[in-house]
DNA sequence: ACTCATTATGTAGTAAATTTACAAATATTC
DNA sequence: GAATATTTGTAAATTTACTACATAATGAGT
């Protein structure tokens, strides 16, 4: 029941030591594997210039039951270790095909993500947030809105939490920052100037640098503590960036972290926080 | 050929749409997918305790020519990783569960959404965006860091764009609009009361009132053109609202609306408007 | 180089699984 | 409550996969 990852691979490997007939049949399916998946044990036979039999040994030699069974997992590895391609919108596209381009391209974001979570730095972040005494949200451009977002669910936490979009309240303040504060800064690529400037200046007090930001950028280095969000290449000028989606769940992730620890007893906390928007809104009709 | 990334939330969500031995076969399959892939269409049947054809014309009714495909189109689904039911997170879970949970919650939500995306509000926005000579952008609470982020993106159009998390300033603005003014309301429930009412007060100006809210919430009934976001039940106080990350895509995709619009003499201006930026960044190494 | 043993491959038949065509049963409409 | 449409199941047809066996190819020992 070994469900081998990656299937082709293993195939690929042991072209050598198979006999004639064998070989053909794992040249056939490494020609055209999703194909392979599809086809009936006739078909794939015939493609191969080998009999059925012939096919279905294989598929026993590589841990199969038989053919139906080989072609599941065929199917299984094909699609664990396929990452989609990102699509880029095209000025011949129209409204049936861009947005569900941009929706998978957010989807595809996302599970690639999910995948390479650093969770050792997650950790990490969830402690140092869990006890600040003080926490600064610092971004520019669209990861301003990220870190607005960040604020409006970390202030649940009774903890004050500030952010400022204006790169020189940004430096006073990290310029003032003490014991217990906490600097996190968020920036798709970690170059951005004057943001990694306030992360050198926060660097040289007492205070936490936390960064959502690439791995090995300026503004990594800074840190005390970097969560790592791949950089894919933003292909087209008018692609919007899947980055920031990521960014906000990853910052959705260290606000679940914080809470797992204040424990059970928090919710009622949170449940105030919740009642108090009630009479803001129109009632449910 | 829709390869359909999670079938079993398709599934799941067509369950009441589904005829009585459809629905049990649907049902049979839920309880247990991996069990499914590897079944005949025989024991399947029975499992449900239905028919075999109607095994056969479920699996046709989801895209599937029969069958095989259908089994392989979910062997592909249940190996691309991500689970179909949002999960709470408890707080049980620690640190290898939640984030991963997190994740499949915010996937799961855009992939719902993309489904059932209304193609027709959102072609009638990019229209109204696309002519408008001013555009607001509205929304308080975790949807002024939506609104920030709109403002972020379709500055980039030559359209003058304002986002206010005041409601005070909301007010007057809305009361001062004109021709061509266009009023961008942001809400996950569309019954924010102070937003409703500067939506209100847009109203009887000759503005032009788009939101991206629920519908037949309050909001959506004083809006000119409503784009429709499901409203999930949000399970737990603690759990990240997912909405926000479905309203961020939709704008990018009006965003990208309006480019494609504009036309790809338009390419040379997005491309200045990066450009622009070069000096902020510390060079690649 | 020939025979025997071994392994490899294909043929044909059989069993199983899937699909189609059609009929019975159930629900729906007027 | 009859007529129509829809749903569901039965049975036959078809496709698909597997098994048993026969033949061909390969290789070792004389």
């Amino acid at each position: 029941m070994t469900s081998e990852l990656n299937l082709l691979a293993v195939i690929q490997r042991q072209l050598n030591e198979l006999n004639k007939s064998e070989a053909k049949v794992a040249q056939a399916i490494l020609n055209a594997p999703e194909e392979a998946t599809r086809s009936s044990i006739a078909s794939l036979a015939a493609s191969a210039g080998v009999s059925e039999p012939s096919v279905n040994r294989f598929c026993k030699r590589f841990g199969a039951t038989g053919f139906p069974d080989f072609k599941l997992q065929l199917a299984t590895s094909l699609a664990s270790g396929v990452r989609y391609v990102s699509r880029a919108v095209e000025f011949s596209d129209d409204i049936n095909t861009f947005p569900t381009k941009l929706f998978d391209n957010a989807i595809n974001a996302l599970m690639t993500a999910k995948e390479e979570l650093p969770l050792k730095a997650i950790a990490r972040a969830v402690d140092q947030i869990a006890q600040a005494r003080r926490v600064y949200f610092f971004g520019l451009g669209s990861s301003a809105a990220v870190a607005r977002d960040a604020e409006h669910k970390f202030f649940r936490f009774n903890v004050p939490v500030f952010t400022h979009e204006d790169p020189l309240m940004q430096r006073m303040l990290a310029a003032s920052a003490g014991v217990g504060d906490l600097f996190f800064f968020i920036s798709h690529t970690g170059r951005t100037k004057v943001l990694v400037e306030a992360a050198e200046i926060a660097r040289q007090t007492e205070a936490t640098i936390v960064s959502l930001t690439a791995e090995g950028s300026p503004l990594a280095d800074k840190s005390h503590c970097c969560i790592n969000v791949k950089v894919e290449e933003d292909t087209e000028q008018y692609l919007p960036m899947t980055s920031r989606l990521v960014q906000l769940v990853i910052l959705d992730v260290l606000a679940a972290g914080v809470t797992l620890r204040r424990g059970e007893g928090f919710t009622p906390h949170l449940a105030r926080i919740k009642d108090s928007l009630k009479d803001t809104r129109f009632q449910t009709s």
